[in-house]
DNA sequence: CGCCGCTTTTGAGAGAGGTCAAAGCATAAG
DNA sequence: CTTATGCTTTGACCTCTCTCAAAAGCGGCG
């Protein structure tokens, strides 16, 4: 569920930073302007800075703002009038967040870790890519990507058991996030946010979670940490329980 | 479950019709291109005719074409390798289909009835829109919005009852559909179709049905004929069972 | 170092939806 | 008009996941 801590007035802005120093340059959807232009657009925006819980946008609200993900990890989340929760997506480093182009913030988005944006008015900002056809292109690039991805999880929340759910999740974190020396994975989502991407409830994760460790293909460490013991029987498990 | 009726040699070309002409013109993708540019990009592609059940596009093939919809609905659809099958989106006229920009069609694209579609091969249609920033714009617009439609459709998929399924999708199709002099929709699902769009079996959608038809909120004609008598109760059932 | 609050795990029981099977009906074919 | 075919509905039963409840464990703090 949405901690409804405030982000009005918006978070603190950790201004200075330029563009020649941001490690998303290269990877964002500025990575294709020359230096000029990603200079202009980065006069047009701000770096803000997120504390984990803290919520950018809500669902419904006008569109008045998106952002580059400098750092850090989001929840894009809906939810029914009754209180279910539904997250949409998870976004990381160097992702885009918000709706240009749109009258309507579609859904809401939440920093699930601290996070720094790059946040730009959204006036602004649309203004500014009908003026630069590479900027336009990336976008729809990675909104065609985003709409992929979207849609292969379709499957997953229709058509897959919980113990498929599961697997499928670690495996998808495993491929996003680097391990520590040990093997370890940070998973940036709690158990209920977990259960809240996959479509069940979190005594079905906790369930599946445990059961796997029983059978030793994963290892629990703390409350966040998981190490993916043996990929492949985890493979296995995302195809066909 | 897409029927394997091989689309190859990719039907029947029904050419002759102009832009002119296009009943889709104004609302596809082309709708904001000059008459010389959309000539142009007509002459790039082809008017193709498909009859009900044939795949135009198979999951995991490589991206070789493109297309608006002039005429008919179709689904995409995506499946696990033991067979279940999730239908990702269903299109009507004036959507267009296929993955620009990218090696792989990410589903498949089966028409649900007859349909006509205005047929492009990929690399030439990346190398128009790539001059053609009004036509990259609209088609970034589409995609945004079919992006919010998904990420709206998981709320469904993860989080509501079979009830609040088949209430949902019923209003969804009053909006999208015309009804006849008799109030009556034509549905352009078969009953295991629309399972396959919310997740749930065929049994369940019947069941579902027959009881909202026994309270009066519904009325059933012949297969695939519905009529809405109460709307108002629909929505409620749509929001909390 | 030990207590406290909150997340997570575990347990027991109930129910929504799935499965398997058979009967009903439209629609098409003869 | 009659029969054949396949989709849809209905029934009986089962099971996976949810619900409600309580215990356990992690992590923060005095």
């Amino acid at each position: 569920m949405a901690q409804k801590t405030a982000a009005a007035p918006m978070a603190r802005n950790c201004g200075g930073q330029s563009c020649d120093t941001c490690v998303v340059r290269d990877h964002a959807i500025c990575a294709d302007l020359n230096d000029a232009d990603r200079e202009a657009l980065s006069r047009i925006g701000r770096r803000v800075a997120l504390h984990a819980g803290q919520t950018v946008m809500w669902e419904g609200d006008d569109s008045t703002v998106v952002a580059n993900v400098i750092e850090g990890t989001l929840k894009l989340a809906t939810s029914t009038g009754d209180g279910r929760e539904q997250i949409v997506g998870v976004v990381y480093a160097s992702d885009f967040i918000g709706r240009p182009f749109g009258a309507r913030t579609p859904h809401s988005v939440t920093a699930l870790t601290d996070a720094r944006l790059c946040l730009f008015p959204r006036g602004a900002f649309d203004g500014f890519a009908m003026r630069h056809g590479e900027l336009q292109h990336r976008l729809l690039q990675r909104t065609l990507d985003d709409l992929d991805r979207t849609r292969d999880w379709m499957l997953l929340l229709g058509r897959k058991t919980a113990r498929e759910k599961v697997a499928t999740f670690l495996l998808d974190m495993g491929r996003r996030l680097r391990a520590d020396a040990d093997g370890v994975i940070e998973l940036p989502l709690s158990r209920q946010q977990i259960a809240d991407v996959l479509g069940i409830t979190i005594e079905t994760v906790s369930r599946q979670m445990t059961e796997m460790k029983r059978e030793g293909v994963i290892d629990l460490v703390g409350r966040r940490g998981v190490r993916l013991v043996d990929i492949g029987a985890l493979e296995a498990l995302a195809e066909a329980g």
